[in-house]
DNA sequence: TTTTGTTTGTGTACGTTATACGCTAACAAA
DNA sequence: TTTGTTAGCGTATAACGTACACAAACAAAA
């Protein structure tokens, strides 16, 4: 078998955010696409001279209209599936760029942000939607693939890291925070035992800021103290798996 | 900036052994380069119709003989570097494959195995070489990092899962577990808090079988039982990073 | 034959962390 | 004033991590 070649390198990123209440992914609208190809993720060929990350930095600032310093970006894998973009998939890609690829091979990365009334209005003035994860049943090419999976890495770097701060606000309550594990690892917690862990940490500062106008004792704001964090690097040997 | 082309995807294998004394990886000799570029990583581009996995899978057996089924893969990161393989080396792979790539980007991979006599033997016989991982300071390309970032994963993954088992013969001694993970993240384990861990996770099946000839107490041979392990599929939540 | 060095393997003690759950406080809305 | 809801404190107990004492088993040296 001969060496691949007219091969194309894309990025294709599956973008989360937390309203609150669910766990939601942005999906970018091809109005001319009939209803089950017409959701796809945000991506983008790669450029000339355009490391990856940079490829989708780049398609996070089109689709979102935040720039690197408010988004956090991981790698995850490639999909590389000879036949995964094939047909008038493939046409559409070369149409739009005036190449002749052969073969489609991208690296899916997944990305958190704050939602904020700001990003929601940007993203829906660019035909994007914020769908709630759970409901989202089939997207193009092998997207929804790829949705899964950055799911899946997101529920285990959210019990390795404190990544779960990525898609809160500056200020939250507790019961956000908990609210986001529940909804992204699909579990219920202990409000008792979920408070005193992460007050215990001594990750997290009170701003004495409260809730207001709810219809139940107002909950304290808190911040998450980056710093504290890094100078309690735990390199602790822990065996997860035993 | 134009969409990329004339790229070519490749694939590189950081692969790690484990003598009973200290970490090692494989790495290929290349006879007519001078020192500092003499060894590199497994490594190919990629064929036509061909996942990277199956690329992969192919470079490891070229490289050690062995199959799918003997080995462990994991795929890490992709290295995107423009110019991570430029002027001499750019054109030793042209050549070599009858292309004009202008741009190699390649995926880093990951491979544990069982070395034993007949896998040093067939590796010898390739003119590649065992080296210890501490001692190499500087492959071809952008390799050491690779090879640095698979070191990486690799101790994160060892305290994540049971990966360990993998670099391990069948039957091994709790001493043999425990130099392993002494030697991949350099550090030293209390000997009797580290057999209790072992043992008490249940995953541990003792075979009725001693070391023989050794100048001390000989110890009782363990397998790992792989299916005690799935059954005891812990979904616990736990936060590594409170 | 005895001693020495080395590693296996058992056991104990103590502090930390996880988990289950009782209870009061504070708010809006009914 | 009552009701529903969530915040926030506290307590008991089991599970786990860590430090360390010590006997047992072997080969090799004395």
């Amino acid at each position: 078998m001969p060496v691949q070649t007219n091969q194309s390198l894309s990025v294709d990123c599956a973008v989360f955010g937390f309203d609150g209440e669910s766990l939601k992914a942005l999906l970018i609208e091809r109005p001319t696409y009939n209803a089950l190809d017409r959701l796809k993720l945000p991506g983008s060929m790669i450029l000339e001279n355009e490391t990856l990350p940079e490829a989708a930095y780049r398609v996070l600032e089109e689709a979102t209209g935040l720039r690197k310093r408010d988004l956090y970006l991981k790698q995850m894998e490639i999909f590389s599936d000879p036949n995964r973009v094939s047909g008038d998939e493939l046409e559409w890609i070369n149409r739009k760029h005036g190449i002749r690829t052969v073969r489609v091979v991208t690296v899916g990365f997944y990305a958190l942000l704050k939602l904020d009334r700001r990003t929601t209005d940007y993203t829906s003035s660019k035909g994007a939607r914020w769908v709630t994860v759970d409901v989202i049943q089939r997207l193009a090419m092998d997207h929804k693939e790829i949705l899964s999976t950055a799911l899946g890495h997101l529920c285990r770097e959210m019990q390795q890291s404190p990544v779960a701060f990525e898609l809160l606000p500056k200020k939250f309550t507790i019961r956000a925070l908990q609210r986001l594990f529940e909804a992204a690892l699909g579990i219920e917690i202990d409000n008792r035992n979920f408070r005193k862990k992460m007050l215990s940490s001594g990750f997290l500062h009170a701003t004495g800021e409260k809730e207001q106008g709810v219809a139940h004792k107002p909950a304290e704001y808190y911040t998450f103290d980056r710093s504290a964090y890094r100078r309690a690097v735990k390199d602790k040997l822990r065996m997860n798996w035993v």
